[in-house]
DNA sequence: GCCTTATGTCATGGC
DNA sequence: CCGCCATGACATAAG
């Protein structure tokens, strides 16, 4: 019931981000501030009159702060402020999703038939300029699905993405904003760099089929060489622009934050139609070195959605990382998958299948679009293929880095704790986000878990925990008022005190104020159980409050007679003339010279035993507890080390993720080009419906397609290292 | 009335 | 063996 509340919340939100992308504007926190009864249960949950919690948080309640630490309201009350914070921040920072790719679409006239999903892969590779428009729509694709992380914190980061072109006067603009484009594109893959020469490294690494190619960079956009040279026949050198502007920037920290923003927004909304296509215009009609620069970029939304194909699912496309595959010009056998690609995208085959089914229940925002929307929304999703990387990056695990990753932004804050939380199911006592005290040293995450782990402890130590532990205080006056029978010494109290932590940094708390317990192991209790009872009339904790308040001068003498404790009192009842302090803190030697000083009975020598023995027991046991909690305590900080060494890491993985992407990408346009340029005997290119390119250890060969996996291994042509 | 927490006490085992 | 300590288990009070 929980979880459908959180979903139907998150879809809600989603639903008012939607309305606000096609133009209705949604306050939500008007609703929320006006308390409407059945919205705000359904996004806050239940009203303050069913939540215990609010029983001990009546005060600070402000952001959140009020919150119980144990209220299961707390993931829900931060999840529902993150919600409305990336709601609130539509109108600032991130430009919708939906408008970015609309006027991102740039066709060239003479390739029309590259998006042409229907079409069959006989159409490919008729010439080079199919093939790398089929690159383009290709690489579009691609960068359509898993490009839409960087889609987004590019939009979220910057501001270059500005001119958005209504869908009905799309096909002007984007024919008129070509040069525009071009530099928006330049600026687009500036951002998505995270580091060459890792992809670099990692490329070489993953395909030895021969040098890489050096982008060498004209400005801000770089530039790829056909291989002239070493292309068998009639081959072209082609300048190739890159599909993506690689640069040596490393995304900052804000950016991949953005990015991992983007993917959580990816997810949660399964919105895959945010495409920017950005691709090669490496069409041999217009290689002239004004083109350079020229992009094409495909779009989602567009009247123009026909062309493309429709029939990827969109959940798939929605993975902006590793599920992000090679394309299946390179590894004929994945068709088996039957997983529906553009037809000129799919070079190898034309055996498909539609996986909309993975488009299902899990869509929210199926709920919500409205048809036309979600028609679009198939525009220009990418084919997906599964390949060795896509383990890397599962969809579970983007959920996992997002929110570890939210974690590690933000320090580990309340709500991410709690995020923490239920993703580690944690049940235990070892309750990470139990305390938020804004008296805690700070809010950094070393500081949080001592910091809520000792509320218990904490807590404890209100005015009357100082005065159980202070020698200064109340003690203290009860000690000299007990004389020579209660009491303890003052390293009995000292040591009742290192046990725990000082209470004074816990003064000023409210939530831990409003908690009152007594630990007062060195006050002198009631002499029995029946006088204890009658404490707890006259003594209890209100009443004694208050005599303390009223007697901080003057403790209550009657009081402190009564709370002298059980041995207190049996030893003034047998007369033992010394002190159960003496009784309890001598060394053995001094202890027994003590008993040998003094003429005692059997009764009077068992009782100061048992008094001994249950003393020393009782420091013991307030040790044994104090260690046991320390102990407690140390848990928990390894417990939080590795939760943060475990979001670094996943941040780790996802930037290589990233970075495998961008290389995949970078294989995938090169291994295109090296294709486009292949001629047989008779110079004519080779069909991508007859052959396709394989890695393998010697190099790059080219395959028929007919040719099995077993076959595979004998090349059936040629081999041709990718020299460059 | 039940649960949780704090505290004291006892029994037990190790040193 | 004795004394001390540590600790689990239990009881009780209090919130």
């Amino acid at each position: 019931m929980l979880y459908l509340k959180k979903y139907f919340t998150e879809g809600l939100i989603q639903f008012t981000i939607l309305l606000s992308l096609i133009g209705v504007r949604l306050d939500l926190d008007t609703y929320l501030n006006n308390q409407l009864p059945p919205l705000r249960e359904i996004i806050l949950g239940p009203s303050s009159a069913y939540t215990q919690t609010q029983f001990h948080n009546l005060r600070n309640t402000l952001d959140g702060y009020g919150i119980h630490p144990k209220s299961v309201d707390l993931d829900h009350f931060f999840t529902t402020r993150r919600l409305l914070n990336q709601v609130r921040s539509l109108d600032h920072l991130r430009v919708p999703s939906t408008e970015l790719s609309a006027w991102l679409v740039h066709r060239d006239p003479e390739t029309v038939v590259s998006a042409t999903s229907q079409s069959g892969p006989s159409i490919a590779l008729d010439n080079g300029g199919s093939l790398e428009d089929v690159n383009n729509s290709e690489a579009s694709a691609m960068r359509g699905a898993g490009g839409a992380s960087e889609t987004t914190y590019s939009l979220s980061g910057e501001d270059s993405l500005g001119a958005v072109a209504p869908e009905d006067s799309q096909e002007q603009g984007e024919r008129e904003s070509s040069d525009d484009l071009s530099k928006e594109l330049t600026s687009l893959g500036a951002q998505t760099s995270l580091s060459l020469q890792e992809c670099l490294r990692l490329l070489e690494a993953t395909f030895p089929f021969g040098e890489e190619p050096e982008f060498q960079a004209t400005g801000s956009t770089s530039q790829l060489r056909a291989p002239t040279e070493e292309t068998p026949s009639t081959s072209q050198g082609i300048p190739l622009q890159a599909p993506l502007s690689q640069s040596d920037t490393p995304l900052d920290l804000e950016q991949q934050w953005q990015d991992i923003m983007s993917i959580m927004e990816l997810q949660d909304m399964e919105v895959n139609n945010t495409a920017v296509n950005v691709s090669m215009n490496n069409d041999p009609n217009n290689n002239n070195a004004s083109t350079t620069d020229s992009a094409t970029i495909g779009s989602f939304g567009l009247p123009r959605s026909t062309l493309i194909n429709q029939d990827v699912s969109l959940h798939q496309a929605s993975l902006p990382s590793c599920s992000q595959d090679f394309p299946p010009l390179f590894n004929p056998e994945l068709d088996s998958i039957g997983v529906q690609r553009p037809t000129l995208v799919r070079l190898s085959s034309s055996n498909s299948s539609n996986i909309n089914s993975t488009f299902g229940a899990t869509n929210l925002t199926g709920l919500f679009l409205s048809p036309p929307l979600n028609s679009t929304t198939n525009l220009t999703t990418t084919p997906v293929v599964p390949d060795p990387f896509s383990s890397l990056l599962e969809e579970s695990m983007l959920d996992e880095i997002s929110l570890l990753d939210l974690a590690m932004e933000e320090g580990f804050s309340q709500d991410q704790a709690s995020q923490l939380e239920d993703e580690l199911d944690s049940d235990s006592g070892l309750s990470l986000d139990s305390s938020h005290s804004p008296a805690s040293p700070s809010n950094s995450e070393t500081s949080c878990s001592s910091a809520a782990s000792s509320s218990s402890t904490s807590a404890t130590f209100s005015e009357e925990g100082a005065v159980g532990y202070s020698t200064d205080s109340e003690a203290a006056t009860a000690e000299a008022e007990e004389g020579a029978i209660g009491g303890y010494q003052p390293e009995y109290s000292k040591l009742c005190r290192m046990g725990y932590q000082d209470p004074s940094q816990f003064h000023g708390i409210p939530q831990l104020e409003s908690v009152n317990h007594n630990h007062t192991y060195n006050l002198p209790l009631a002499s029995s159980y029946s006088e204890r009872s009658q404490l707890s009339t006259s003594c209890s904790k209100k009443g004694r409050d208050k005599q303390i308040q009223q007697t901080k001068l003057q403790p209550p003498q009657d009081c402190v007679d009564r709370q002298s404790s059980r041995d207190d009192r049996r030893a003034r009842a047998m007369d033992i003339p010394f002190s159960n302090d003496k009784i309890i803190n001598l060394p053995v030697e001094e202890f027994n010279e003590l008993l040998a000083k003094h003429h005692l009975n059997e009764d009077q020598l068992s009782l100061i035993r048992d008094i001994r023995r249950r003393g020393k027991n009782k420091m013991a046991a307030q040790n044994c507890r104090k260690r046991k909690l320390d102990t407690i305590l140390k848990l928990e900080e390894g417990v939080q080390d590795l939760q943060r060494e475990k979001a670094q890491l996943l941040k780790e993985k996802m930037e290589y993720c990233k970075c495998i992407r961008q290389t995949k990408q970078k294989v995938q346009s090169l291994s295109q080009e090296l294709f486009a340029q292949l001629r047989d005997e008779e110079g004519r290119p080779y069909s991508a419906s007859e052959y396709f390119l394989q890695y393998g250890p010697d190099g790059v060969l080219l395959m028929p397609l007919n040719m099995t996996t077993e076959q595979s291994n004998k090349p059936d042509k040629k081999q041709k290292d990718k020299k460059k």
